[in-house]
Formats: structure tokens, C-alpha cells, sequence
DNA sequence: TTGTAGGCGTTATCAC
DNA sequence: GTGATAACGCCTACAA
């Protein structure tokens, strides 16, 4: 910025003014500055705007894994937030299983970000003790409540209500749950979900098996589940476990629907496989990374009161549930 | 600092030196001082220690879609490159088609960053005369070269001759080619592959048709390829589109691979359905990414020449391809 | 409209 | 082993 100044023959405060665009500048002498600016391609330094303003306009991303199903989605509805707010994303890896949220935080906090969101697909040993950073909008996406951080999460306890209610209301009572890995969170509260509908609706609940997300372990337990004549549906965790079971049953004669009907959850096969027709639940990812960053920016503010953010997920009738009646 | 300093009865240097590991520190003082920051919660200002030291400890980036095939794996990379490096990663949005490299480019030059990593799904007006910002280490994701940028990408182009040479020596003659969208530079680098080495090897080129990437659109091409009688392969562009194919070939009694060999891009399906048997092409995207990183880090040394990096892929060998020998 | 002074938080350098 | 000083680049406040 001096050299800057010196090559237009100004002020270093003359130069700043043009650079900010404010309009106390002479019209003959912002043409000056300007032209000095381009020859000596002049970038404003971010270190010294941000240590005068303490502000860095960037907010701090940490998540457990980028390639989990869902984090994609949000991380693009994080950018595009970003971007509205004229915001930058600063991310860093967790590779850590055992890192703290006390840990994370820290490491976020040394980068330049004014607020922060986190990930962490396991529960982090000191959950419910973590106090984040003042002044830093910390946003924890996570299905687990906090007491001094706003939480987001898709709704992954409600989507088991609203697939349950579904099925009874088309006169199914026989309702197997496929879970997720044990250790999956997401897993656990879908199971919940379904286990307190079927208590609620007066549905008889059976110990459900468990496969580890990919399409072959469905199959698997599509398999076992095929000696099962009590059952009309079955309610995967996920949609690629989903699709293993349907093959399964179809290998065995079982028809879907008409004689078991399957639904998913994810809505993750639209466009990976052909004439996907699948019963689904649908999240809107975009929004969940949209509603974290606006609470990372709002959580700055002083008079900030955290929230649970739960956001729904929408059925997607397609063709693999019957109507029993 | 001064805080701290002032709390352990001490100079900001001697704080400064205690937060930065340094030997020289009297054993007593640097717990004193270590207690004061604990009792404080100091964490180094990153603006104030960025100014001084004239470095960011980040690389930017700025993908054209996240959401893209293979752009995850690389953020991923990126991202675990970066962790091995002490960098973090600093990332716009960029959703406007006609954003010129040098708009992008400046974008980013006011970031926190020490070098950048730009991709741009579509041809930028400005590729060709694109300069790089100096002293920032810049490197492209562009199967098109660049004087003097970097660029690294998967052999989208290389993969095709490897496809072409695997299904020749299994004695196929006529390779049929399913392209992308006619806008994806993906897809025109995989299709000249393939043309290419069809003349090499003296074999027939029959005019390609063209999806959209999705499963479905591989099904209605798979309809029209059926009445194709001479045809013994078909190499999709990418793994959806060949699922999709095989969908339709398989409704009309052709079986694969024993009448109709296919062979795919991507290795994407994985997981996602049951009993993957599609032999594709497989990219190490981890190593995309990674090799961005590194370069966008060497980049910025005067010394540094730009390369132009190629990651083969691999051609993994499952059950869709019939040997006719 | 333009210029000058000062300080944001950090650390290199030199003096003690 | 420790402390004082100055400087990194920018912008607010004030003076001209």
C-alpha cells in the first residue's frame, strides 16, 4: 500500500479510501490511485485489514468424515451460505477418533475464523462439559443436545415416525428395522425412532439385525430376513442396505411389494441405478449446512440464545411399499 | 498477550516465547506464564502472528461443484494433505459460469491464503492468458494445459486407451463409446481417448450417443444400442449410465457379458448396489487431491517450474467383460 | 478533499 | 534468561 502511495503520489489514507471505495476521494485522484494499484498489482493485505477490524469474515468447518453421506450436500450448503454473507469456509481434518470438542476447538480457534462448525460422527468424551470460546458462534451438528451450543441435525429420529405411521396407516403391522453400524449415531436415533412408534402405535417390536451401510451386508441380512412369514415390511437405515435387501428377497421369490414392502432412508440412489424406485426418506442437506452457518454468524452476537435445530426429512412414496388394505 | 504477560509478572516477549515452544525460557517462568494463559484462556491472535510472519498456513480453493464425481475424494485429499502440512484449507463457492481465472483468482488473492487450487468444470474464457498471482503457488484442475500453472488431473484421456487395449486383446472389434454431456470436459477427453486408440488398434469408430451421466439416460441409450448387431462392447463414460445400459440390455435378452460386454468409469457404485460386478475404471482421487496440495505449497518457491500431472487410472477387472478368444 | 498519528497482536533483533 | 523496541499493513480518529 505504500509503494501504492508513493507511485500515485498520495497519502497511504488515500489509498485505503480507494481501496474501500468511500467517496471523499477526488474523482482525478481515485483515476490515479487506481492506475498505481493495477501496475503494481496492489492486493489489500488480509492480516492487516483483519488485525485492525478483528473481524476475518471466514467461519471454521471440522468434520469427522467429508465423504459421510449428508456431509457433501451440507458442505455445499455451507458454501453457498458463505457466499451470500460474503463469507470464506476455513476447513480442517479431525483424523483423531479420541480429539475432544475442547480439542477441536482449539485448533479451530488458532485459524482465522469468526465462528465455527462442528462435526464429530462419535460422541467426543467431554460432550456435555464443552464450553465453547466466547465470542466464537459455535455450531455442533449433531443430534445429541447441547447445553450452551446451537445444535442442527436432519431429523433422525423423527423420519422413523413419519416411515412407521406410513406403513400402519397402509395396514402393516409386522415392521423389521435393518440397522446401521453400532457405533453410527444417525443409526441409533433411527432405531429409537422406530422402536417408540411401534410401542406408540401398538406395533410388535422384534430385535432388529444390523449391516454396516453398503448394499452386500443388506443382502445379507435380506437373506436371514426372508425366513421371517410374519413380517409385510421392512425398514432399512439407509437406502444401499436397502437395495441389497430387495435383491435378496427377490433371489428368494419374495416379490417387492407384494409380498414385503421396503423403505429407505437417504433418497442416495437417484441416478446411480436405473428406474430407481425406491421409498424413501428425503433430508434437506443444503439447509442443514445453510441453517449451521447462519447460527455460526449469529451465535457471535452477544444477546445469542443457543437453539435445537431439527430439521424434517420428507417421505418419498415411490413403488416398494403396498397397500395392505 | 499483553494480558497474560501483565497477569505472570512477565515481558509479551518471554509470553511469546512460551507460546511458541522456544528453549530459552526459564523452567519456573514458562509454568508461570503457561498457568496465566490457562487461567486466561490466551489463544494466539492468527491476524497479528499472519502480519508478521507474511505466511497463512492456508491453501484456497475453489471448485466449480463440490458435489461433482471425484471432486469429494479430492477435497479429501486436500484436506489430509493439508493436515500433514499444519494448513488448513480456505474455500469459496463459485457459482458463476462466466467467471473469468483472473476474477477467481483475485477472489481468492484476498483470502488467507499462500497459494491456490482452482477448478473449473467449464472452459474459462481467459485459460490461455490466465497469470497466476506472484509468489502464489497456483495450481489448476484442468486436463487442459497451462503455461504457467500447474495442473493435475485423472488421465481422463489415458484411461480410454487402457479400456480400448483390455477389450481388444479380449478380441473385441467393435467398442461402442456412451459419452457424457457434451459440455463435460470429462467426457470429451474420455471420448478422444477412445477414438484415438480405436484408430491406433484398426478398429471401427461408429459415432458415439450421449447422456446425461444419469442412470436413466444409460437406459434409453441401452435401448437403441440393442438393435446394434455388431457390437460385442460398449465403454460408458461413466458407471451410472453403464448400469443403466446393462438395465436395458438385460430387458431385452441380452445378456451381459455373454453377449454384450460393458465396461465402465468411476468405480462410483461400490456400496451402493448389491453384488458391484462392472468392470471400470478406477482413479485415485485421494492422490488428486493430495498432488493439488503439494504443488499449490511448492508453487510458491521462486524456483519452481509448473508440471503437467496425469494420475492414471486403474482398470478394475470384474464380470461384465467376456473374453471371445 | 487530503494528510498525520496511533494502535490492532505478534515476533525478530538487540541490549541487558 | 529476559526485556525493550520496532515493524508487519491496515484503518479510525482527528487535524489541516
Amino acid at each position: 500500500m505504500a509503494d501504492v502511495a508513493r507511485e500515485a503520489g498520495v497519502s497511504q489514507q488515500t489509498v485505503s479510501r480507494v481501496a474501500n471505495g468511500l467517496s471523499n476521494v477526488n474523482e482525478d485522484t481515485r483515476v490515479r490511485v487506481q492506475a498505481a494499484m493495477a501496475k503494481l498489482g496492489f492486493r489489500p493485505n488480509f492480516a492487516g485489514r483483519s488485525l485492525r477490524s478483528g473481524q476475518y469474515n471466514s467461519v471454521g468447518l471440522c468434520l469427522y468424515d467429508v465423504r459421510e453421506f449428508g456431509n457433501l450436500a451440507t458442505v455445499d450448503g455451507i458454501l453457498s451460505a458463505a457466499r451470500e454473507h460474503g463469507y470464506a469456509i476455513t476447513m480442517i481434518e479431525n483424523v483423531d477418533d479420541n480429539l475432544s470438542l475442547k480439542d477441536v476447538s482449539h485448533k479451530i480457534t488458532e485459524l482465522p475464523v469468526d465462528g465455527m462448525i462442528i462435526s464429530m460422527s462419535l460422541m467426543a468424551s467431554d460432550f456435555d462439559s464443552f464450553k465453547p470460546q466466547p465470542g466464537m458462534g459455535t455450531v455442533l451438528l449433531s443430534m445429541y443436545e447441547h447445553p450452551c451450543c446451537t445444535t442442527v441435525e436432519s431429523d433422525q429420529y423423527g423420519c422413523s415416525w413419519t416411515v412407521v405411521e406410513y406403513l400402519k396407516n397402509a395396514g402393516h403391522r409386522n415392521i423389521r428395522f435393518v440397522a446401521g453400524p453400532s457405533y453410527s449415531i444417525d443409526s441409533n436415533f433411527r432405531q429409537k425412532g422406530w422402536e417408540d412408534a411401534l410401542v406408540h402405535f401398538g406395533l410388535p417390536v422384534v430385535q432388529p439385525l444390523a449391516g454396516n451401510w453398503l448394499a452386500d451386508s443388506g443382502y445379507e441380512i435380506g437373506c436371514k430376513l426372508s425366513a421371517d412369514t410374519e413380517m409385510t415390511a421392512i425398514y432399512s437405515a439407509n437406502d444401499q442396505m436397502a437395495l441389497g435387501i430387495i435383491a435378496a428377497l427377490q433371489d428368494r421369490g419374495i416379490r417387492v411389494p407384494e409380498d414385503v414392502s421396503v423403505v429407505g432412508v437417504d433418497d442416495s440412489l437417484e441416478g446411480y441405478i436405473p428406474h430407481c424406485n425406491l421409498t424413501t426418506i428425503r433430508f434437506d442437506l443444503l439447509k442443514r449446512g445453510r441453517t449451521a452457518f447462519e447460527h455460526a454468524l449469529l451465535g457471535r452476537k452477544p444477546g445469542y440464545t443457543p437453539e435445537i435445530v431439527r430439521i424434517p426429512g420428507r417421505l418419498i412414496v415411490r413403488d416398494t411399499v403396498r397397500n395392505l388394505h
